[in-house]
RNA sequence: GUGAGCGUAGCUCAGUUGGUUAGAGCACCAGGUUGUGGCCCUGGGGGUCGUGGGUUCAAUCCCCAUCGCUCACC
């Protein structure tokens, strides 16, 4: 198993700080990955990662990295710490998520799923063992089980069988894991996924199918896929409960800042999320007064920085009118000032959410924050 | 100078054998984005149809004049 250290948990809800082991260092939680999906948190360059945005650990994903550049160039770099430049850990998305996102490519059948390439139209067969077999050859710290994220709406019978396929996928995960081993010397960790849809029952069911196969921690899928907020919340705070409190509880996806703190509230450790990378390149960054589209016309001659509470290398040194003239003018620039404050501010926030349930105000500070970042200016 | 062609949104252009409120792409403005293609999606503001006159119930469209641009020839 993966062990949790616990160092502090709040007395007003489920929230806790602590920390856990890789071979590629320590995690503090609660912790947000920054994505990585081809090898390469988009923009930014590894040494940014590291010293300026402190990232502890970054997302990577199965499924792309094995379409190209593929495992044999993998396995001849030493695996993915080696070929990126990223000594710290990794966690790797299996490919489940893509059985979504791409649904026009792919065909789902009981004993894996079959898929179109999205860059070259090429047919691929992913199963369990095979997803198990593509992590070993990357070497990730975190390796996720292949699983079957429903799509949202879902009716009930279509998410019974949906965790029935992925209770029966997370055994054979679990088999290949057991009889294979890491390539490279270090420990590899592999994750169960919850699933269920908005079932809580469900959800129920699926926990205690992944529990019996004792897997090294748990993750919570299958959410922040169009159901409502609140909806979200309670799925969250009804599945941690089922979710061994001695290991770190992942929120795969999730989300903007303010589901991440409801979420910490809600006794969940470890987040990944597109969004403050995605947004970045799209202009739309975060700060601590709410949201601003650095390509609105009113930043043109605004000399501020992005946000005035900000340390990041980016608000020490630029201005909101320079960041929107680089967008305006399609500077590749833009893109990696506004990721590296995105992600900063993301890991300035669970940084702070967690000082602040070893300090003990966690619940106060949350509701508060949580106010004052979702504004839109 | 002569002849021909073209002037429609910021740009590139459709369009109407004369008929409701003149369109598109890009640009601009504003939203969206939750286990990532810098992609994509949604909405909005913009036009004296070069200018002036004529014909007609009705003109961006037909006629005349005029201004501008392009090409060919001298």
């Amino acid at each position: 198993m993966l062990k949790l250290n616990i160092d502090s948990k709040d007395k007003n809800c489920k929230a806790r700080a602590g920390s856990f082991e890789t071979d590629h260092g320590k995690v503090e939680t609660p912790i947000f990955m920054p994505v990585g999906t081809q090898g390469t948190v988009k923009a930014v360059n590894q040494s940014y990662l590291a010293d300026e945005i402190k990232a502890q650990i970054v997302l990577s994903n199965t499924y792309h990295l094995y379409l190209r550049p593929g495992t044999e160039i993998l396995e001849a770099a030493g695996g993915l710490h080696k070929f990126m430049n990223w000594q710290k850990p990794i966690l790797t998305d299996s490919g489940g998520y893509q059985v979504f996102s791409l649904s026009e490519l792919r065909k789902l059948k009981s004993d894996g799923v079959e898929f179109r390439s999205h860059l070259d139209g090429s047919k691929h067969f992913f199963t369990p063992e095979k997803v198990i077999d593509i992590q070993r050859s990357i070497g990730s710290d975190i390796m996720m089980v292949l699983d079957e994220c429903a799509p949202y709406p879902c009716d009930y019978d279509y998410a019974k069988n949906s965790v029935q396929l992925t209770s029966n996928w997370a055994k054979l995960n679990k088999e290949a894991f057991e009889n294979s081993e890491s390539l490279y010397g270090h420990k590899q960790f592999l994750f169960g996924i919850i699933q269920g849809s908005i079932y809580k029952d469900l959800r129920e069911k699926s926990a205690n199918d992944l529990l019996k196969l004792d897997f090294d921690s748990y993750a919570i899928g299958g959410l922040a896929v169009g159901e409502p907020m609140e909806q979200m919340y309670e799925l969250v705070d009804f599945t941690t409960d089922f979710m061994p409190d001695d290991r770190p509880r992942y929120l795969m996806g999730v989300g903007r800042p303010e589901n991440i703190l409801e979420s910490i509230a809600r006794g969940v450790d470890m987040f990944d999320c597109v969004m403050p990378t995605r947004n970045a390149r799209n202009a739309n960054l975060f700060t601590w007064n709410g949201t601003l589209s650095m390509r609105n016309a009113k930043y043109k001659d605004d000399f501020k920085p992005l946000d005035e509470r900000c340390n990041c290398y980016t608000c020490r040194n630029y201005t909101r009118a320079y960041l929107r003239h680089l967008f305006i003018a399609e500077e590749i620039l833009a893109l990696e000032l506004a990721s590296i404050h995105n992600l900063y501010f993301y890991l300035e926030l669970v940084t702070q959410a967690r000082r602040h349930i070893v300090d003990g105000d966690f619940f106060r500070w949350k509701n508060e924050i949580v106010n004052e970042i979702s504004i839109k200016n």
